[in-house]
RNA sequence: GGAGCUGUCGUCUAGCGGUUUAGGACACGUGCCUGUCACGCACGAGGUCGCGGGUUCGAAUCCCGUCAGCUCCGCCA
């Protein structure tokens, strides 16, 4: 981190305290920090003293500053404090080889203290035991301890990172408004009252997707911003209300363009945050490949075991369920684990237990026996013909196991995908020190909502569809691939990304498949619809995760550890204790009324 | 909207129907201590057992409700 003190020396202090070195001995610095832990030996105490580069142990010795010694009784845990001392080797017996600076100490003979501390409501060395309410309460205390200090630090080097790689590559970084007009489909929006426009509201933006259009329809060619976005959605461990994207748009540009800087910008960041080498390009998958292979659109590609089908051998299958999934289109699909000693029949029956929750009717499994016999419940109602394909089909062992699920080709992959991550958290073959860049392209450009009975974008109504597919749009609109691809780092979606619509034509009927009135649509974003019929360029762009990337190279299990202040799961943040009630005077202004909350709902 | 887990001094926890006046450790206070670094020693203070209701002779303990935190499903273009 810190290699130079020198930027940080002030009237108050000379040094900080985590870089003084040996090699300094005898000279006389100025101190400023935290008190950590008091040693008092009567006739002798010790402190360590705390900055944010580190610590360095204090000594007051009476013989040595009478007045220094005497205030230092006075000093406790988390006081801010000045002072002046001489850098002194320790002698061999004393070093400390736990700390960085544990071979010198200061002999103190001056103290100021800047101000006392109430007693802290946790240990800071013991942050790890202590209840994260606690710690949200106190989020000023907890951003004190080493972690905290390391991930706020960590993120804020991708961000230097990113805007140094993006600087240097043509991009330039634009504002946008953050009260802007509410979006047309995707999350709930936050809204913003107007005083200057009674019953009108801004939203606050869910991503600034229509500005970085814009700026490319403008000329600007490269923009980027580390964009605060905002979505009033229920949280999640990698989820906040508000959260902050590496959003980047780029003209004149297709697929691989925009996928080859990204690989370049995140091998940049590896490199100076982690110092890690990073390998490119990317791997790639297809969504469908992805999908089948592994049950996920994304992939935990950290380990193998991939999802088979076997839906061929079962074509003229007398097992009824076989053959009433083919008939009616759906598919046979498996997991082929090494050896069945790893699971118990409860675990089997978990299986079953996970596959029926998510919508599946089932799961059968087979054990195969040391002679190659079938150990399951159909073993009696499978053919030796359809016994002796499996076997050469999936060249099976002795001791595997097969877990099978036969349904909807959807089901049957969203089913043995999520067993295929629980299987590999349990038998532990996912490495958990790599880092896993994959790309998932050629997603669907709609997906069917089923409650609202109508076609949703996949990513978002301004994706390009791919040239190859677009001529499937009015027959068959699911069989319409779009330009996009996310960025997938160890089975979590770090971004995502494509190529836009830049044809008011295709645009509109876009629209219209989508089910948006025109009229609205004209209403909530004429402005872009209009800029498009000026002479639009081709162009595209991709946004990632700032808070999930640094949650997942700081390795952390939330991005709460990355955020300075956070909210929890109610969207409530507990140190300001906000939201609030505010004053009937402010809604009058606004004017709005606040309405009495039924107890009944 | 739904499911699961958790809630006991400042913090971490023991107690899970009656030896409880709720125990311990750390932190805190007072005193002692010249080489500690998880300093040590002695003494001390500190608890609406999240909240409300019920069961019971008796509830931190069992039941119901509720609130809060966490994880997950739905949701997140």
């Amino acid at each position: 981190m810190i290699k130079n003190d020198e930027v940080f020396r002030t009237a108050y202090r000379s040094n900080l305290c985590g870089l003084l070195k040996a090699e300094d001995a005898d000279k006389k610095v100025m101190l400023c920090g935290w008190v950590g832990k008091r040693r008092d030996h009567g006739k002798l105490i010790f402190v360590d003293l705390r900055d944010f580069s580190g610590v360095i142990q204090l000594v007051f010795d009476p013989s040595f500053a009478k007045d220094a010694y005497e205030s230092a009784k006075e000093i406790r845990t988390e006081y801010a404090i000045q002072i002046e001392g001489i850098i002194k080797p320790r002698s061999d017996e004393t070093v400390n080889n736990d700390i960085a600076t544990g071979n010198i100490e200061i002999s103190v003979s001056k103290l100021v203290i800047f101000n006392t501390s109430k007693t802290p409501p946790f240990n800071l060395d013991d942050r790890e035991s202590i209840d994260e309410f606690t710690r949200l309460r106190y989020r000023f205390i907890d951003l004190r301890t080493a972690e905290m200090q390391d991930n706020i630090r960590l993120k804020n080097k991708i961000m230097y990172a990113a805007r140094n790689f993006l600087q240097s590559n043509g991009f330039i970084e634009v504002e946008t408004p953050i009260l802007g007009k509410s979006t047309p489909e995707g999350a709930r929006d936050f809204l913003v009252p107007s005083r200057l426009n009674p019953n009108k509201f801004y939203a606050l933006p869910q991503s600034p997707q229509l500005f970085k259009q814009i700026l490319m329809f403008s000329g600007f060619d490269r923009i980027f911003q580390l964009a605060r976005c905002f979505r009033d959605e229920d949280l999640r461990a990698d989820r906040q209300p508000e959260f902050t994207q590496i959003d980047l748009e780029m003209s004149f540009v297709r697929q691989e363009d925009v996928t080859t800087l990204i690989e370049m910008l995140i091998r940049d960041i590896m490199k100076t945050v982690l110092d890690k080498e990073t390998e490119i390009p990317f791997k790639k998958l297809t969504w469908e490949e992805s999908m089948s292979q592994y049950g996920s659109d994304k992939p935990d590609t950290r380990f193998e075991l991939k999802i088979k089908d076997i839906s061929d051998l079962f074509k003229n299958s007398g097992v009824k369920i076989f053959k009433d999934v083919l008939q009616s289109g759906g598919v046979i699909k498996c997991l082929l684990l090494e050896n069945s000693d790893d699971f118990s029949r409860k675990d089997l029956d978990q299986f079953v237990e996970t596959a029926r929750k998510n919508g599946a009717g089932g799961l059968l499994w087979i054990k195969i026996d040391e002679n190659l016999d079938f150990q399951s419940p159909v073993a009696k109602f499978l053919s030796e013909k359809e016994k002796s394909e499996l076997v050469s089909h999936l060249s099976l062992k002795p001791k595997n196991l097969i877990l099978i699920v036969s349904d909807r080709f959807e089901t049957a992959c969203l089913v043995l995908g999520i067993l295929r991550n629980q299987i590999g958290r349990k038998l532990k073959l996912v490495n958990e020190d790599l880092f896993d860049f994959l790309w998932v392209y050629d997603f669907p450009l709609f997906e069917w909502d089923q409650k609202e009975k109508k076609y949703k974008s996949m990513h978002h109504p301004f994706t390009k569809p791919s040239e190859e597919t677009v001529k499937y749009i009015d027959e068959d609109p699911l069989k319409v691939k779009s330009v996009s691809y996310d960025i997938i780092l160890n089975g979590n979606e770090l971004g995502g990304g494509s190529i836009r619509i830049n044809n008011i034509d295709l645009q509109t009927r876009i629209l219209k498949l989508l089910n948006v009135d025109l009229e609205k649509a004209k209403e909530n974003f004429g402005f872009f619809l209009n800029a498009m019929e000026y002479g639009t360029p081709p162009h595209g762009g991709i946004a990632l995760g700032l808070d999930r990337f640094a949650m997942l190279l700081g390795g952390l299990k939330s991005i709460r550890e990355v955020i300075a202040f956070p909210k929890t799961q109610s969207a409530f943040d507990i140190m300001t204790e906000t939201p609030s009630v505010v004053s009937a005077e402010q809604l009058k202004e606004l004017h709005i009324k606040a309405v009495e909350i039924d107890p009944e709902q």
